[in-house]
DNA sequence: GTTTGCGCTTTCTAAAAGTTAGTGCAATCC
DNA sequence: GGATTGCACTAACTTTTAGAAAGCGCAAAC
């Protein structure tokens, strides 16, 4: 257990990292959701909120703009009025999304393993 | 656009499904570099709090937990005196770690991409 | 015999998330 | 044709959560 990767820990397990910035962008609390969501196309501001239940405005506009910033989503104002506002993945944003949808159906597919858990650990406590 | 993936949708995206629960654990702030960190072997608590990096000792417990109570980490308290506490991955914590560790992986291979966004984005804002 | 490490828990404060309201404009409903 | 709804946000305020610091009892090392 003393074989550990370097590489790794040389990394994303600083504090100070950037990739520690980006992760913690991508696995907020909204992040991984937003990226999800737009993993199956392109989405309007108002729409993405529609799919993932629970966010609200300010927060979807946050991590939005946090996701824009590290290139992981595109932003297209078009110039109608009202303007339209499209919401997408970059080719990295999709790559990531792609990891984070496997994440999402592994423990979807799991659930009922983890609902045993969690009553087992309720009983014993 | 409207080719939604309903079975996506249906749980993880809703509000008050498990899924998303396990989802928050796992993708919380830190409950995916303990997962990571355990994915190397079995640690002990300080050692854990060594590995991750600004994790406080409120944060560590209360992360592994929750990852204990969703049958993700392993929890034995070897009766010696003083006790000590090992933390390991369950079978699915395991799988759970080796999609996070490539997600990880992806993001930090590619943070030369994100750091260039973020100055362009910066730049223009 | 004083410091260090162990695995936490408790208390207090700082930061983040959530809630509510407001913006200006256009299309739709009645 | 007046009112409502939807659009894409921003700003002010409140609540929840995270983080920092101290304390616990005990044992081994210095």
């Amino acid at each position: 257990m003393t074989g550990v990767d370097d590489e790794l820990a040389a990394s994303v397990f600083a504090r100070d990292c950037a990739s520690r910035g980006v992760l913690t962008d991508v696995t907020g609390r909204w992040g991984g959701l937003a990226l999800a969501a737009l993993h199956d196309g392109a989405f309007r501001f108002n729409a993405l909120r529609r799919r993932v239940d629970g966010v609200s405005e300010k927060m979807l506009a946050q991590t939005l703009q946090a996701l824009e910033r590290d290139g992981l989503v595109r932003r297209e104002v078009q110039a109608t009025i009202p303007p339209r506002v499209e919401y997408s993945l970059t080719d990295l944003g999709a790559r990531v999304a792609a990891k984070f949808v496997e994440l999402i159906e592994l423990v979807e597919g799991e659930i009922g393993t983890v609902r045993e858990a969690q009553a087992a650990y309720d009983r014993a406590h």
